[in-house]
RNA sequence: GCCCUGAUAGUUUAGUGGUAAAACAAGCCCUUGGUAAGGGCUAGAGUGUGGGUCCGAUUCCCACUCAGGGCUCCA
């Protein structure tokens, strides 16, 4: 929230569209109406009546007409038998007037026009005068307490702001938020699809995205291969034995496919890629001398997560992930955690990544059942990640019920373009494992070790997610050597065809992904096309290009900068120093 | 999963209770063009799937599938 003011001015707003409500629907029993960043929003327990979007004008309207009459907001204490009468048949607002009785606070009322609220206060001084630049947003479903197990309500969400500049900038700002949607670019660069037939959540990846997950891929191997990892590879099912190993399926079963009964068997498709690596980790006798061990791999899982949250590729159901496990001892977690952040904040750098938040997420000792219940451990735990932050000078939020069952975690948050935070990276401390799949070594003395913890990793995300945060953050202009095709070649006509293949033969070559448009078209629509497509450079060749003594082209940008002809060698030269640089 | 919205050509959209219209893309023809959309012609969907109402449905109703917005920012 900016500040109080605009906080006071959308709760006030959100009094004043339950207002209007209440006018067009009597029946309608109001709930909570909070400000939130960007606005506000209020729940309705509509009854029978049905509301959609196309409501929205019409309750804005009664809003505009009720506003008029709004003087200041009035105050006044009730005892907690008259709120009880007051809100009698409103048994949400019944819930809230208990909770206040029990927490022994003061029952406030806030009236302003007709309608009177119960409410904590904190409101505009004129509602008539500065309810003005207000705007209802969208309808949405939103369980009462946030609860599955209550009653959906009907939400209708707003924003509001003091001025009408703000107010239009505030809304023109969503509309560009939407130009630069993951989802609208990948259709329109050809980057990927979902198909209903192959399933929700799904992702067919085409050539020019894959070029991208690919080139990423690399990236990680090359990264992981200095920092001392191994790469392996595993199957994406095993036997269900291996599931309740890793105690994943008690906790983890909900988000799980359902099982294959085969003749030797039930499989279970993998939801991570842990359980296996433990396997691999088990294969051998381990000495202190190879600790730590690092095993990574892009692997595959699926998750059964429900339907409603599926959202393009932010939230999928198969999902390639930037994995590894660390097993090392004790001593090593802190030195190994660190260099994990090291990484992760690394790859952000090269990506131009800035609007991101640590989190240590952690256990919450209410809440036992959802996690391995050993205190010691959890506090010693947490305890080293929270000192490696600080030593990192990593700026962190600590909160609490956000961890694995299995230890606490730091995750990397970020915010979608279309608002919604989400959990990027993630490090996870894991002491379950080591009992779990009696994960040892033999030490320094010759004897075994159970001492063993593993770190989950994945500072890339997930292709998916990843890809979807990267499409946002350049808008779908992807720097040089991520963009899935880097020069687009285009012949001023015909005549010059041959040359402009020479030309891509030549690039291919070099490495350099190419493409000739060999459609008969104008020179400036082959352009806009190209642009279109945000290809970085854009290579014309004519017969001024032919008619030199070297390979030539005349290169111009997808931002319009026309720099004329130059010598292909050269140009090729400064293209791969650009690449290699990642600039 | 639950609430709301939506699904019409490859894409983006229009439209109607009497079996669909346009733009871009595609193919062909003319044009061989020098830095953000040259012109013409042709083909292409029976309106997500399955039911129902009706003389008749793409349009109305129901179910399903998929997509989009939302589901602990608290009187």
């Amino acid at each position: 929230m900016e500040n109080k003011n605009l906080e006071h001015l959308r709760h006030s707003c959100a009094h004043l569209l339950a207002a209007a409500v209440i006018d067009l629907y009597p029946q309608t029993k109001v709930t909570l109406g909070p400000a939130i960043d960007n606005g506000f929003y209020y729940d309705f327990d509509f009854g029978d009546a049905k509301i959609s979007d196309t409501d929205l004008g019409k309750i804005e309207k009664r809003m505009q007409d009720l506003v008029k009459k709004w003087e200041d907001f009035q105050q006044r204490e009730v005892s907690s038998d008259e709120a009880k009468k007051i809100f009698a048949g409103n048994v949400y607002k019944l819930e809230i007037v208990d909770e206040i009785i029990q927490r022994n606070e003061k029952i406030t009322l806030y009236k302003s026009g007709e309608f009177e609220d119960l409410c904590r206060g904190g409101h505009c001084e004129s509602p008539k005068k500065e309810l003005r630049f207000f705007k209802l947003l969208s309808v949405a479903g939103a369980y009462w307490r946030g609860s599955e197990k209550h009653k959906m309500l009907t939400r209708i969400y707003g924003t509001c702001f003091a001025t009408k500049d703000e107010l239009e900038k505030h809304l023109w700002q969503l509309e560009e938020a939407k130009k630069r949607d993951h989802r609208k670019l990948g259709k329109e660069l050809e980057l990927f699809f979902i198909d209903d037939v192959v399933g929700k959540g799904l992702v067919m990846w085409l050539p020019k995205g894959t070029i991208i997950r690919d080139l990423i891929e690399e990236l990680a191997r090359k990264m992981e291969k200095e920092a001392g990892y191994v790469r392996v590879v595993t199957p994406h099912i095993a036997k269900e034995e291996l599931f309740l190993t890793s105690g994943h399926l008690p906790y983890y079963k909900d988000s799980m496919y359902p099982p294959m009964v085969m003749d030797d068997g039930t499989y279970y498709l993998k939801a991570m890629n842990c359980p296996h690596h433990h396997r691999i980790y088990l294969h051998g006798v381990r000495s202190y001398r190879e600790l730590p061990l690092r095993l990574a791999e892009y692997g595959t899982c699926y998750r059964n997560e429900l339907s409603g949250t599926l959202s393009g590729l932010l939230r999928v159901r198969a999902m390639a992930m930037n994995d590894a496990h660390m097993y090392c001892r004790k001593d090593q977690i802190k030195e190994e955690f660190a260099g994990v952040l090291k990484l992760t904040i690394n790859y952000f750098k090269l990506f131009g990544l800035k609007d991101y938040w640590f989190r240590l997420s952690k256990w919450d000792p209410k809440h036992v059942e959802k996690y391995i219940n050993e205190p010691e451990n959890w506090e010693f735990a947490e305890q080293v990640l929270r000192e490696v932050l600080v030593e990192m000078n990593v700026p962190f939020k600590e909160v609490e019920n956000e961890a694995a069952f299995y230890g606490p975690k730091v995750d990397v948050q970020f915010n979608s373009i279309i608002g919604r935070e989400e959990t990027m990276s993630t490090i996870q401390l894991d002491f379950a494992a080591k009992k779990r799949f009696n994960l040892t070594y033999i030490d320094e003395k010759g004897e075994a070790n159970n001492e063993v913890f593993v770190i989950h990793r994945a500072p890339l995300s997930v292709h998916e997610r990843f890809l979807a945060f990267l499409i946002e953050h350049y808008a779908g202009k992807f720097p040089l050597w991520l963009a899935p095709v880097q020069v687009e070649l285009l012949p001023v006509s015909d005549a010059h065809l041959d040359k402009a293949f020479e030309i891509e033969k030549a690039l291919t070559k070099a490495g350099i992904r190419a493409h000739v448009n060999n459609q008969q078209l104008t020179l400036g629509k082959k352009i806009r096309l190209a642009t279109l497509q945000k290809v970085p450079y854009m290579g014309i060749i004519g017969q001024k290009e032919v008619d030199a003594p070297k390979l030539s082209l005349s290169v111009r940008t997808r931002d319009g900068v026309d720099s004329g002809m130059q010598e292909l060698e050269l140009f090729i030269t400064t293209l791969i120093q650009t690449i290699e640089n990642h600039s």
